[in-house]
DNA sequence: TCTGGGGTCCTAGGACCC
DNA sequence: TCTGGGGTCCTAGGACCC
């Protein structure tokens, strides 16, 4: 017997650029774009001009000169992203929150109360309307991966249901960069096979797509096509790492730019971490230079990590490896630090993790309980006066590039 | 006109242990 | 002495997603 479709997707449509327009009805039906120095969203209206995210501010007023820039309302997004999503707790208590602007919910348990899938997703694409003011896609699906293709495939404003009897005839006619997990370079080799279609990749022999995509990628994509998907809803998913980069334009490799620039993003992640009592045993850095060619530099410690000092004397001693492994590279474009292998914190930190190429890293008291202090005091002073309120410089990250403090944090996964 | 920021998962190879 | 196998952890890189 097989299962009735009970997973909804639910992804607001163009969603900062849509809040921006329910926020100004003078940009009602007109392209605009949130951001400045890059695209962080792009209304439809926008997009129909080829208006992308991610993309500089320059290239997209040459594609659509009458483009409207707008700062962007980043904690309104917060607000009305969750009131919007919120809503589908109202009818299960699966409800598993994929960002701001995108959920899943499995209605299995529920029909009883609330009726059929489809009419559950009707009613929440009302509330989301009326209460919210905002417009939601939805899609039904016996499965997640299959509910996320209907809600692509309804946008803008829409409903997708896909009954289990046509769900095959539904998805083969698709393309398969409709699929999670097929971007440029996936699509590309499958193109090469001859692959354009789902139902194309799904007459495909599994070996010649393992041989091409290797066996996770491929079983993956196997699944997806036979709708086959076995993924629940995770409700509470947390973050398995937390990270933070900056582009820095065009810099010369030294220790002016290099130390300042760690110490902030190393402050960004630690005080993340300590407000959630996590620390983490492996630092990673990526060091991006001037031709936009990346490389990433990790150790991991006996011991979990979260002070600010510590974490930073050990990208920095990441970052000089990496420059030393590569020294006719003399500019850099972006460094970055990310912190996984996460655990909980308990009490004090006294580790003084130094020389990383192999010497032992001993306990080290003193410097380790005054860097404890310090940033003890540093949490408690954000935690009255806001983040911003004390900490280290940024000057070194100013320039047109970079990004809002909002939508940084809109981007943060929950610790 | 050279491309933001925060994440996830997979692969392959090497080290090390049993 | 040689040979083999399996499991775990770590690192670097790639691809992808929002």
């Amino acid at each position: 017997m097989q299962a009735a479709a009970t997973i909804l997707h639910a992804d607001l449509d163009a969603f900062y650029a849509s809040v921006e327009q329910m926020l100004n009805p003078a940009l009602r039906g007109r392209p605009i774009a949130v951001g400045g120095g890059v695209v962080l969203a792009a209304s439809y209206e926008a997009k129909a001009f080829g208006v992308r995210g991610a993309m500089p501010g320059r290239e997209a007023r040459r594609l659509c000169p009458e483009l409207i820039f707008v700062p962007g309302h980043f904690d309104a997004y917060r607000r009305l992203g969750d009131a919007a999503l919120r809503i589908l707790d109202d009818y299960t208590p699966l409800v598993e929150r994929i960002s701001i602007d995108e959920a899943f919910a499995d209605l299995a348990g529920t029909t009883h109360l609330f009726g059929p899938p489809a009419a559950v997703a009707e009613a929440v694409r009302r509330r989301v309307r009326d209460e919210v003011g905002l417009p939601i896609s939805i899609g039904v699906a016996r499965t997640k991966h299959l509910a996320k293709i209907g809600s692509q495939v309804a946008k803008p404003d829409g409903l997708c249901v896909i009954e289990p009897a046509r769900e095959l005839q539904f998805l083969h006619a698709l393309p398969v960069e409709l699929m999670w997990g097929v971007g440029p370079a996936t699509r590309a080799r499958l193109a090469g096979l001859g692959v354009t279609t789902i139902g194309q990749l799904a007459a495909t022999p599994g070996q010649s797509l393992e041989k091409l995509l290797g066996s996770a990628a491929s079983e993956k994509l196997r699944a997806l096509a036979f709708n086959t998907d076995p993924r629940a809803i995770e409700v509470g998913r947390r973050a398995r790492s937390a990270g933070a980069q900056a582009a820095l334009g065009r810099r010369p490799a030294t220790a002016q730019v290099i130390r300042p620039t760690l110490r902030l993003l190393a402050d960004r992640i630690c005080s993340r971490l300590r407000a959630r009592q996590l620390a983490g045993r492996t630092v990673t850095v990526r060091v991006r230079f001037a031709d936009l060619r990346a490389v990433t530099h990790a150790v991991t410690l006996e011991a979990p990590v979260s002070a600010t000092g510590i974490v930073t004397e050990i990208a920095e001693e990441l970052v000089h490896q990496v420059l030393g492994a590569h020294p006719q590279e003399a500019v850099v474009s972006l460094l970055a630090i990310s912190v996984s292998h996460l655990g909980s914190q308990n009490g004090l930190q006294l580790e003084l993790p130094l020389g990383l190429a192999g010497e032992a890293r001993r306990p080290g008291s003193r410097a380790g309980a005054s860097r404890w202090r310090a940033d003890s005091a540093m949490d408690a002073i954000r935690q009255r006066f806001g983040w911003n309120a004390i900490g280290y410089g940024s000057v070194v990250l100013e320039g047109p590039g970079s990004v809002p403090d909002g939508f940084r944090a809109l981007a943060e996964k929950e610790l």
